[in-house]
DNA sequence: CACCTCCATTGATACTGGTCGATGTATTGG
DNA sequence: CCAATACATCGACCAGTATCAATGGAGGTG
């Protein structure tokens, strides 16, 4: 399974988005490192764990996730979200990729339709990091 | 007690950062809203929110909380931050104001020093927000 | 084939935000 | 009173990004 650590390796020194597609993240280890207040952060660390919350510190991608979650069968197609969040097409498409390839939607094209969902072990794995009295 | 819903109300429509500068968040209510994926996210939370989520999302930012919550006492001065980040003075100063603002640091004025500490109950709060699973 | 719907990408624009040098202010020490 | 230290603020520069209109492509349907 890929963890972030090779994306850690991979993305070293980098300043743009994370390119992970699939391989969501189901441990705290692979959220991106330790719980913050239990270890030194490294500058990679860092820089990983930083990109993944720079993808939920938007207010049209967290209506997203909140949206989907709400959603009957946990998933919704592009078109069912737009009127809701009242932005166009293309910025919510744009909203939902960025959250895609920070591991925390999965993606999956029905005819023609694109279905999101919200994985729930990814968020769940962000909220250990952040939280102090994590138990790991 | 002053919740972020104050700020909510004071901030409808804002594009700048928060200006809560002391009353931390100690509850999850107070943290913004209901756990992401409990109920939908009105326009309002979900802008106080992403606010705060942005103040944690940065590699610098990140690196400070870990190391405050690593120093003797869970304290330091500006001064002691500044080598181990590899900023100046004025960054460093600068995220910490951002930090303090976000409810996540107090801030103590000591003879020429200032001490910031992390506040845990902050970080736990938005952790509970984001997570799933979330009790309450 | 033609047409329509759904979605992603592109290009352009405007704004946000991280960083630093320079400057200002307060406190301590000689 | 002067020098030095610690910190905050200001102004400027540059990178990143949220947003939209326009376009492209893939899948259905007649």
């Amino acid at each position: 399974m890929l963890t972030l650590i090779d994306i850690a390796e991979y993305g070293a020194g980098m300043t743009t988005m994370l390119t992970l597609a699939t391989a969501p993240v189901t441990t705290v280890e692979a959220a991106c490192c330790a719980p913050l207040t239990r270890a030194t952060l490294s500058a990679d660390d860092s820089a990983v764990l930083a990109s993944r919350l720079k993808a939920l510190a938007d207010p049209a991608r967290l209506r997203l996730i909140s949206l989907l979650a709400a959603s009957p069968g946990g998933e919704a197609c592009v078109c069912d979200l737009t009127e809701p969040l009242g932005l166009t097409q293309p910025t919510v498409s744009h909203h939902l990729k960025v959250l895609h390839q920070a591991g925390l939607l999965t993606r999956e094209k029905r005819s023609t339709w694109a279905f999101y969902a919200v994985i729930p072990e990814a968020l769940a794995a962000l909220a250990e990091v952040i939280n102090p009295s994590a138990a790991s």
